[in-house]
DNA sequence: ATGTTATTTCAGAATTTTCCGAAATAAGGA
DNA sequence: TCCTTATTTCGGAAAATTCTGAAATAACAT
């Protein structure tokens, strides 16, 4: 398939998006294609199009089916997989934020509960620095109990959580009361 | 400064998590140093303790400060530059957030919009390509606006929201209408 | 079987990122 | 001024990542 290049352009800024968002260049580029195509295309169609190697693709095309981002189908009197993008970006997006918090968040999240109980029993270590330990994996903890509780809600919901938080924001506007608790310097 | 191996251990676990967040290795770990060690510490102790080169502290300093995550003080008799990490959390995190979200969300954003356009604009593409670019301009339009929205809400209002995204969940369970807008099949 | 087409694997080439160390710059004293 | 100490800059070394092309594997048809 020829690009043109409005869609050159949208698949080219979307490879620069998503390196920076964890995923490779080539691999959002492939993703930005079978978004914009709408329709399921062939490994080697991708190859062409893109101009990288077919084994490229092959490789990205698994790394996007475990971010469950593409799906897998099949064309009459057509031998290849025909891959397409999920288009319901706020499911693209969950699985993304599903895939790295369960990539990342989580053993990271390990890891620190390890830290802590191994900071506790050293008696080496001040107990500022195991409360300092222990404050990261809590404020870690929290982020991650929360998500699940907001990735479980239905979309529709979830959207009205949004505008909630706006009226939240609107609803006690005074701030007449300072409170400063912990001052902090920063330049 | 001589590190404990449960210290040692935290700061090598930071930087490995840090590397998966857009910070690169030795910036976080010298985050981690910073925040665990509780006091200020000049340049050429983090580099002794890490076990990196001067100028590599340098420059990972620049962009800590870049970030937002680290502050500059002075201590008296002592020429040098002491650096301390941000300890609150939620500020820390916060100021990532922000911090990629005008590198990179914003460009997008912009990008996006002239893609749009230019799509548009272009009867090469059909419109249910430009549909689907503007599906993802205002998807990514609408996450930005929610975010800032979320952003200026102070923290204690935050944490009520957060509850409330619980209360939201449990408040209506009967899921008896099916609404079904828009179709859309996956695997 | 044998041939044909689709896909994957993998060693190493190409590219990008990170890091070091030497040299340059800056900022004080003496 | 000249010396000492702190910091930054920057060319290129080192390491990590991404990508290619060839070979292996698989799956199907004849």
């Amino acid at each position: 398939m020829e690009l043109s290049p409005v869609m050159e352009a949208f698949v080219l800024h979307w490879g620069e998006m998503g390196s920076r968002w964890g995923l490779n260049r080539t691999v959002a580029q492939i993703y930005a294609l079978l978004y914009v195509a709408g329709k399921p295309l062939p490994a080697d169609e991708i190859a062409d199009t893109l101009k990288v190697a077919r084994s490229n693709v092959s490789t990205s095309i698994r790394e996007l089916q475990s971010w469950g981002l593409i799906g897998r189908t099949q064309a009459i009197g057509d031998r290849r997989d025909h891959f397409m993008a999920e288009t319901d970006l706020w499911t693209a997006a969950g699985r993304v934020a599903d895939a790295r918090k369960k990539r990342e968040i989580d053993p990271t999240l390990t890891a620190l509960a390890k830290c802590l109980s191994d900071a506790r029993a050293d008696d080496t270590i001040g107990k500022d620095a195991v409360a300092r330990i222990r404050a990261m994996h809590d404020f870690l903890e929290a982020a991650s109990g929360w998500y699940e509780q907001i990735r479980e809600l239905p979309q529709s919901k979830l959207e009205t959580l949004m505008r909630m938080g706006a009226k939240v924001a609107r609803l006690e506007a005074p701030a007449k009361k300072r409170k400063k608790k912990k001052g902090k310097g920063r330049s």
